[in-house]
Formats: structure tokens, sequence, C-alpha cells
DNA sequence: ATGGTCGCGAGGCGA
């Protein structure tokens, strides 16, 4: 069994990609981010019509989740217990779409839209730790629930766990840009404390190895980019792991999002 | 090439 995760930015800008890439990879389930609209402009059809049951999280045109599987949808559920809200200026504070799972063929998937901190001293940075920190504690309480739990923390993280996951370190520290510092890293690092793994860096270590390019300044072309985007398991899961894989092909030409598909296959 | 990007939705924001 294949499952992908990728922020598609997009998914009614990009859905003939999406639909080439469905068969050219063979997912048999794939977590999207960034769907980027409403259920009443979701591109249902598109995943119908290709053997996949679909489910899907969104309610403006920002964030968006969604999980499609070939391989059965059950128990969907959308944000996670104790998910952090965000108001902007006073607002009144809403769960942003961000979370969605489902159970495929035994595997619990998450596909997860991690906030963008922004700036490290913009307000979005703490909502970013928090929201983690709960995620962390949630999925802790999981695999303390059962150590045998097949589970998938899959998304993009906005985060690069370590040096080598940007093109320039020097670059970031000295812009003082975000998804480096230690907080956001010290973030991450507990949900490997709490035993989930990422089960793609051991077979494509870097440097060099991105999952995420810019769309300016030529960052793809010039191969700068940042490893972002993560599958994270359970140690059940992470032991059913058998292949993986960075589409970084997907990256190329007009109309590409600005992240690749990143796909585990399991045994 | 001294600027170089997208998407949403219809101006500016978010990434």
């Amino acid at each position: 069994m294949k499952i992908a995760t990728w922020n598609v930015n997009s998914l009614r800008a990009r859905a003939d990609r999406v639909e080439d890439w469905l068969h050219r990879a063979g997912a048999d389930v794939l977590a999207i981010q960034e769907t980027k609209c409403k259920d009443e402009n979701f591109p249902w059809e598109l995943f119908e019509s290709n053997g996949y049951e679909v489910a899907h999280f969104g309610f403006s045109q920002w964030n968006g989740v969604a999980i499609a599987s070939k391989v059965g949808l059950t128990d969907v559920e959308r944000t996670f217990s104790g998910q952090p809200a965000f108001g902007k200026g006073g607002k009144d504070p809403v769960q942003e779409a961000r979370a969605i799972a489902a159970t495929c063929n035994g595997v619990r998937i998450w596909s997860l839209y991690v906030p963008n901190g922004r700036a490290l001293d913009d307000e979005h940075m703490p909502y970013k730790l928090q929201w983690l920190a709960e995620l962390k504690d949630q999925a802790a309480g999981w695999l303390a629930d059962d150590p045998q739990a097949q589970i998938a923390l899959m998304g993009d993280w906005n985060i690069a766990p370590r040096d080598e996951d940007v093109w320039d370190m020097d670059f970031f520290i000295e812009q003082g840009l975000t998804h480096v510092s230690p907080p956001e890293r010290a973030a991450f690092a507990a949900f490997e404390n709490a035993g989930f793994s990422d089960v793609v860096r051991p077979l494509h270590p870097g440097p060099g190895t991105y999952t995420y390019w810019d769309y300016t300044q030529l960052r793809f072309p010039k191969k700068e980019g940042m490893r972002i985007d993560f599958v994270m398991a359970s140690p059940a899961l992470a032991a059913r792991v058998t292949g993986a894989e960075i589409d970084r092909e997907e990256r190329k030409g007009k109309g590409a999002s600005d992240h690749a598909p990143v796909i585990v296959e399991l045994g």
C-alpha cells in the first residue's frame, strides 16, 4: 500500500495535475493540504471517477485539508481534540481547517497543515507552537492507549528540523526567518520523543533533499529548497515501511505546486 | 533581466 502527502496549493488550480499524478504514482491514500476551497467548490468527481473515496475539511479560501483513499475511508474526524483556535485582531477565535483524519485499511491517517508562524515575533508563532504542542499531547495519548496503533501524521509541518533541511542556514539566521528556530525544532522533536519517526529521511537523506521550493527567486532551478513535508509514523507503522519517494519531478513545469508529493510504501 | 511567484477573488492578503 502506498500512502502519500501533498500540499497542492489549491486543488481547483491543480485538478489536472492531481489527477495525472494519482495515476502515475499509484497512491492508495493521499493526504492533501491547502485545498483552498469550501465543500461546495471541492472537485469531488475528480476523486470519485478515479476510484477514490474522499473526505474534505475546508470552509474558506484559506487552508483546507482532505484525504482520498482507494482502500477505505472511515471514522473521519475534523480538527483534533484540543486544537487551538486563532482569532485575528480581536475576532472570535476559530479552529482553522488544518487537520482531518480517517482510517484507511487499518492505518489512522492525519492530513495536517501546521500553521505558518510568519515571523519570529508574530502572534502566529505562539499559535503555531501551541498547535503543535496540543497535537503532540493527543498523539502521545493515542499511542498510550494502543502502542500497536498504526498512525501516520503526514503533511506540511512548516518546520525544517535540521540545518541541512534548508538551502542556506546562514541566510535563514541572518534574515531572522521562521521554520528553523529552536522553539519550532523543539516542537517537532517532541513528536520524536513521543515515539513518532520521520520514515522518509532514512531512505532519502540530505543534504539537498527538499520537499518545497519557493515560487520566487528561481528557487527550484537553483535547487534552493526546504524539507518541511513529513510522514511521521508510529512505531508499528514505521516497521512496515519498505520504500519512500519525494516526487521532485512533480515540482517541474508550469502549473506546479510549490510542494512536491511525498510517498511512503508499506509492506 | 537590478526583476524575477502563485492563488483567491476582485484589493490585498497569505505563503
